[in-house]
DNA sequence: GCAAAAGTGTTAACTGTACACCCATGT
DNA sequence: ACATGGGTGTACAGTTAACACTTTTGC
């Protein structure tokens, strides 16, 4: 009590690193700015929290009005940034969502908005460029050890079409196949039955797969101390 | 646009999540509370963002002034709650941390705080059950592929203490040979020269060990898909 | 000497990478 | 037929759990 009311308040944002694979390219969904501060620079997309609202529902009613994204295969919190210097001119708490896109979706963007790859992204403003560095560092972990790949790929693929999306977004090569072993072994794909329609240029036709779920799975919960038969 | 700033603003928070091996048990630090909401239950320590602080200084704040703990080994942010009802008086946007306090670490606690059995919790306020859940599960997902041992652990340890103290955090047996031999096949451990003193009864004196590095290091960053040789 | 606790050697299971080989199709 | 890309079999390496065995102490 005694000074009753004294608790400061803040201003509170979503910010969304929407990731898609394009033209076989990890790329960030970026707005460039046009006024001040950073006006020029690029930005991911976000939105100031409103007052009845949940920070996953800002983040998904900013994705869905702004872009045309309302096909959001996944989403997950990231973090929170309160550094009080990182909007210069009005403190602003963000809080940062991961956001998957299906690399099959293309959505109407706006003129002022842009798939930029994630390697080489423009000027960004804000901390802008450390929330990108944290999203993809969660991506490539979390594609290690669950069924994130669901996100980032199409209903249903070849093995060979699979790889290069696990290779762009892991940054190198990926043998496809060991992919589809582990995959498989995991209980994370499954054979359609059908064939993809050939290319030209013969080739045994690739069998088609999916993922056997849809949302976030743990395939592979420990890394090590796992705990083993004996030690229930 | 349009109305000019009629950009909500929301009361923040910083809640901690301390964990401590007390007695072979995990216990969390939680504080009884004296006034409504939730008056009776307990609750995870917290205080209010101030104007010109970061979220981290915050909690490390609030744990160093009310409690005695200025000694807290790691500190990393979990997550952000902004459930609109979540306090049921006044909304509050909550940013939770994960700490962790040496064993032999034993600070003066206030009249209305103590140590809890993480494992069964008292009617706890707010969302706070479901926060220590989550702290719980990322403890031990972390547990399992870094360091982060050493935020629990005392300066210097046996094997067999160390085995008391993963198996209290995990919530399960722990064999003290292989943990040992993983811990230090990753480079983790190393032998100090000493040995602990005896505790009578007989036995081969243990030989003493301690963390290679005191801040947290990713040991097993790949939980599988991982690089290999060949693809550089 | 004997019990007790610590530490080591060894084996087997599992997982994942590398690579050779076989399969199915278009031209 | 043959080239081309898809898919499988197999060997090998690394990691970890399980457990028997040895070592070092107190009594």
């Amino acid at each position: 009590m005694a000074r009753s009311n004294a608790v400061p308040t803040f201003r509170h944002e979503a910010v969304a690193v929407v990731f898609k694979i394009t033209d076989g390219e990890l790329t960030v969904l970026v707005w460039q700015r046009a006024r001040d501060p950073y006006a020029g620079a690029w930005a991911l997309p976000s939105g100031p929290l409103e007052k009845d609202e949940t920070l996953g529902a800002c983040v998904a009613r900013h994705l869905a009005t702004k872009a045309d994204l309302d096909e959001i295969a996944h989403l997950e919190q990231l973090e929170t940034r309160s550094a009080p210097g990182r909007d210069p001119f009005q403190r602003t708490i963000a809080t940062a969502y991961l956001g998957l896109v299906q690399s099959t979706a293309d959505p109407q963007l706006p003129q002022n908005a842009a798939w930029h790859r994630a390697d080489r992204l423009p000027e960004m403003a804000f901390d802008h460029a450390s929330v990108v560095a944290s999203a993809i560092e969660r991506l490539q972990r979390k594609l290690s050890y669950s069924n994130l790949g669901f996100g980032l790929a199409p209903d249903e693929f070849t093995i060979a079409q699979l790889r290069d999306i696990y290779a762009a977004a892991l940054g190198r090569e990926v043998s496809a196949t060991n992919l589809q072993r582990v995959l498989q072994r995991r209980g994370q794909l499954e054979p359609t039955g059908r064939t993809a329609p050939s290319r030209g240029g013969g080739g045994r036709p690739a069998a088609l797969f999916r993922f056997t779920e849809r949302r976030l799975a743990i395939t592979d919960p420990f890394a090590a101390l796992r705990p083993g038969d004996r030690t229930v």
